[in-house]
DNA sequence: TCATGTATAGAAAGCGCTTGCTGTCACGCT
DNA sequence: AGCGTGACAGCAAGCGCTTTCTATACATGA
């Protein structure tokens, strides 16, 4: 039914061997061997066993990305660039490699089932993005399953995710806490002294330096934090809207508003128009990621840009090997802060 | 090196065989036996060598998810959905299969490598999404590759794409024409009568369908359209934003702009505000999709709302099987019409 | 009691490919 | 003439698993 190996080998007249070398251009064969079996292959409409190679081979051409969630750009535009640079067909790459991503969800438990099934496959390298889960067991279940992965062969990379050492993973990192305190700091300097802050889940590493910097920089101008003013809640739109309100609630007296991310910043202007409260000039809004609707956004979102196409293709180019690993295997990636027409002076009260 | 099942075996004290059959749980095991067998499994940290047992059993869970941009939610939300029902780990399936998604950037020659590659790997099923483009060759070479697929004993689902008749693919086709006409009939409706209209690409079954709706709306009421009324452009925000500068170089007079997508019109939006237009006074803007962003717009995007996750699961099961297809293969899913603030009653002129 | 059935385990034959090793041949050198 | 050498091609041994067929051990009914 199905042309094997042996059926291409048998109408060019060679041998199995010579077909697979053909195949796989990694020895010598006479030109006008070569020549007759890429016709039969073509002939026949050949198509290589994937699994039969990979298990004979020892090695398969299947790269995984693992991100949270797939509906949301954040993601989409990582796993762009990093599929971009694996090869997958048209590729920069030269061989045909299966870039693949993978729908974690947001859940530990898919985010370690995902990693054995690729491992079951024998993936040729994996990249991890977006924050980790900051659950001592899971932690540890998820180093001794990437430690497993690189002694295996497989190449780890983890893109805008906080290092794992000891466990072989490059780590390419964002500085989040850096860039959450450029932006309160920015905002500190128009003026602003009492901002609510909506945070993302409390157990994301990614949550934790984004509030970390923002406490940096209000710790730095002597701004004692109400505890009212943080509000945690989910990277979503409606979680901003949501918070926000609840913001308003705890202390309407708030004149800026830092969301952990785009999304929930707009959620946090819906949140605020419905109230009856313009931006900047009663509420000056701030949010994370400078994702490409941010700029649509009426007034335009201030926030911190991080460079996500490039952090994807530098991951993609390590995971394949094709550029050389931070020294340390760890690299810091910086944001820039993007001001925008969502913040500015404060009121005066 | 790594452990095998034949390690386990022996660990356990039974055949290989047993320890297969053990892990696939399709032939009766003796619970004394299976329970050694988990045992010696867990004790090994034994992982299944999935290229080994795909040859062995001619099959793989691998399945593959085809869209046109990773980084446009309107694939993303369509990717997530359709990846919850395949399984993947802790979907709604029993059996562990690696969901993975593709993206072909929009490029038909990586259409085409995806698909060889998951035919290759012995995909179990594959999922379509998006517009098919419109070149014969490539349109014959796709429904070739699709009907090699399916005589393989993959399952082939379209969703959100134009059937494909004797490919043995069972096609979830969005209504683009009858959503293009309901929109455009709205705003004739509202009073229009000068309609820009900014088209996607060219080559695109979507393109094509959601323009030939916009047209039939205007035929239907009479009214004539100005070949300057129609501008092509790519499916995003900054086509929508040059494309509206255009038409408005064409005709200042335009009361309505109609995007082929909400992207497109966000763009167009930012470009009226950049003129010193005001939607809907001056102009009034309509989108396509209803993307998760729309409603944040200010003021919100009347388009037409499809509902891709739905779709997107519905897909997922039809390829896993779970689902009925439809009665001869091919279903039409309507979109809903979201009448918003960006539409209103035009200026008297 | 013996034939028969039922449940469970094992032996072994591949699945389709890769690759180390072993030819074979034509050359060119001494 | 004799032989080392390089360039190809083929043989055959697996890679780690699944599955058919067979074997064993009881339990059962006549």
């Amino acid at each position: 039914m199905t042309v094997t190996l042996a059926d291409v080998a048998a109408r060019a007249q060679v041998s199995p061997a010579t077909v697979s070398r053909v195949l796989n251009g990694n020895y010598p064969v006479a030109a006008s061997t070569r020549e007759r079996v890429l016709k039969a292959v073509d002939e026949l409409d050949y198509v290589l066993n994937g699994p039969a190679s990979a298990l004979a081979a020892a090695t398969s051409d299947l790269v995984g990305i693992l991100v949270n969630d797939i509906a949301d750009p954040f993601f989409g535009i990582m796993a762009s660039a990093i599929q971009a640079e694996i090869g997958g067909p048209g590729g920069r790459a030269g061989g045909e490699r299966l870039a693949v991503v993978c729908n974690t969800g947001g859940s530990p438990e898919r985010e370690l089932t995902y990693l054995t099934l690729l491992q079951r496959q024998r993936a040729a390298a994996v990249v991890l993005t977006g924050g980790a889960i900051e659950d001592a067991a899971h932690q540890a279940a998820m180093d001794t399953k990437v430690r497993k992965l690189a002694d295996a062969g497989t190449r780890v990379v983890l893109c805008g995710r906080p290092p794992a050492p000891e466990t072989g993973a490059i780590a390419l990192t964002f500085d989040n806490r850096g860039g959450g305190q450029e932006l309160t700091e920015h905002l500190i300097g128009l003026g602003h002294r009492r901002l609510g802050y909506i945070a993302g889940p409390e157990e994301r590493t990614t949550t934790r330096h984004r509030l970390e910097g923002h406490r940096a920089a209000l710790a730095a101008h002597g701004i004692e934090e109400d505890p009212r003013w943080t509000v945690h809640g989910r990277y979503d739109r409606r979680s901003g809207y949501e918070a926000t309100l609840e913001l308003l609630r705890r202390d309407p007296s708030l004149t800026a508003v830092v969301a952990a991310n785009d999304s929930v910043a707009l959620g946090a202007c819906a949140a605020l128009r419905d109230s009856g409260l313009r931006i900047p000039e009663d509420v000056s809004v701030a949010g994370f990621d400078d994702l490409p609707f941010s700029i649509d956004a009426v007034p335009a979102l201030t926030t911190v840009r991080l460079p996500l196409a490039e952090a994807g293709a530098r991951a993609g180019r390590i995971a394949m090997g094709r550029e050389e690993a931070p020294p340390g295997g760890i690299a810091s990636v910086r944001g820039e802060l993007m001001v925008r027409g969502s913040s500015g002076v404060p009121r005066v009260s």
